[in-house]
DNA sequence: CCACCGCTTTGAGCGGGATCAACACGTGTC
DNA sequence: GACACGTGTTGATCCCGCTCAAAGCGGTGG
């Protein structure tokens, strides 16, 4: 399928020279978990695709603007502040994590990425990446040229209205951090909230690995390496979890939510 | 002041039924403080609206899907967590708060809204508001009806551009929040914000007025309310501010930014 | 006038989590 | 094997900001 559409949706704005591109370059990946019936299952528009229900056309087009991009080594960067923006990411597999390096040098994470979630909404405003999105395992992503999803979403109402979605969930997630809460809370929150986004994806939700280092949840969760550390210890005695290095399994979900509740009931 | 228009454009998704609305139903409200030519100017669209050089027929279609609402008391509520979404709310005058109750009772503000600023973006994605919006003084705002906002944004690119920025943006701000800094780090961030903002709207932005208690100044930064009182003292007493009651005056901008750096550079 | 109420300020003591330091463990390198 | 290095755990101490308590301060209404 050779996307002519693609000129179109791409628009004039400043035309990037993305419809030059041989279409076997996209379309003839096998790397494609789906065809134009089945886009990819994890993908942060299944959902769209799925209540839209989308027929040939609309996941064409979808297509056109998807490039599959990777794979990303641990630490290597999907995206650096201050790149302007052009694109959105979607993990397709491995995980991510945004950071915010400070004044002082400081590293800050902002936030950890499962397959199917969508990194780099912050950027629209700015138009450049506010922050470095570091792959922590081997990554696979999917790039959406901004431009071309916008004019899309106008063509589409209910990709606009995924786009909308989107935004917005993340805005409310984002409060859940902010709130001033014990060490144990924190962490509770973080492990249930884990569970909760694998399981969303079809995988186990009580038993995942955690990709990221102690410092890394640390940082995220503002405490210091060595509170995570005892936190997690703590919870193992209580029977809490299982953990062993990085696997971790949820051996009482119910008491975990409970602890994480007024972090998550926000 | 509810124009007949609204009603066809809340069903137009995918009618355009805009072009019938006669245009003297609308270019001839007085109570928008604004022509066809010129939108309310404090308005969170009105950079939108200068931007992209709008012509009559987009500005009146804005005024359209307007409604203005208010007066709001202090203390009453725009919205309740919990209802249906249906509209995004721009403060036109006073100032709005919206705060999080938690499950066991404890209120947490989320964030505080300026004149031409727009409250309920996070709402979009639960589809009820997950917070309450509350006026901290008489306060008048203008009614964007969502589906008709959405429709119109399908049909105006810039409308549409717009409205992700505004959503980007706030997910800017909110990691502002996130980072642990020191309580003087976050009042200093917290006043520079402020009168940032302030002067965005062309207001001064180094003396302005603090809407709201202590106690919710304390509570957005997640500080005790004595904490709050005893920086805005230290504040004083180096010279950084005036303040007496609910009136600030940043004396020294360029210092108290320095305070806030490692916060606001995120 | 005083009483009352909400808001703000000020003081004294305490505790959760940070910090500093040492150690344990696994992995890769020479 | 010896060593360095990154990562994770554990212990001891300290400090910032919370908590509790009380008093100052405008307003409002009797």
């Amino acid at each position: 399928m050779a996307p002519p559409a693609l000129d179109m949706i791409m628009e004039s704005r400043s035309s990037q020279s993305f419809g030059n591109v041989p279409s076997e370059r996209r379309t003839g990946v096998p790397a494609n978990d789906g065809d134009a019936e089945h886009f990819c299952s994890t993908c942060a528009f299944a959902e769209a695709c799925a209540v839209a229900g989308y027929g040939a056309t609309e996941l064409t087009e979808l297509h056109c603007l998807v490039e599959h991009v990777g794979p990303f080594e641990p630490g290597q960067r999907i995206f650096r502040s201050g790149d302007p923006f052009r694109a959105l990411f979607a993990v397709r597999s491995g995980m991510v994590k945004t950071t915010l390096v400070d004044a002082e040098g400081r590293e800050q994470v902002l936030g950890f990425y499962l397959p199917g979630e969508m990194v780099g909404l912050d950027a629209i405003y700015p138009e450049h990446y506010p922050c470095d999105a570091i792959a922590l395992e081997t990554t696979l992503c999917c790039r959406f040229s901004f431009p071309a999803m916008s004019a899309l979403a106008a063509r589409q109402p209910k990709i606009q209205q995924h786009l909308f979605r989107l935004l917005s969930k993340e805005l409310g997630s984002a409060s859940l951090l902010a709130g001033d809460h014990s060490a144990d809370e924190r962490m509770a929150a973080f492990l249930v909230d884990l569970g909760d986004r694998y399981a969303a994806r079809g995988l186990s939700g009580t038993q995942f690995r955690l990709s990221m280092a102690r410092a890394d949840i640390a940082n995220y969760l503002r405490l210091a390496a060595e509170t995570v550390s005892r936190v997690l210890g703590r919870f193992r005695e209580q029977q809490l979890i299982a953990i062993e290095g990085r696997s971790v399994q949820l051996l009482d979900p119910p008491r975990l939510r409970e602890l994480a509740r007024c972090v998550l009931n926000a």
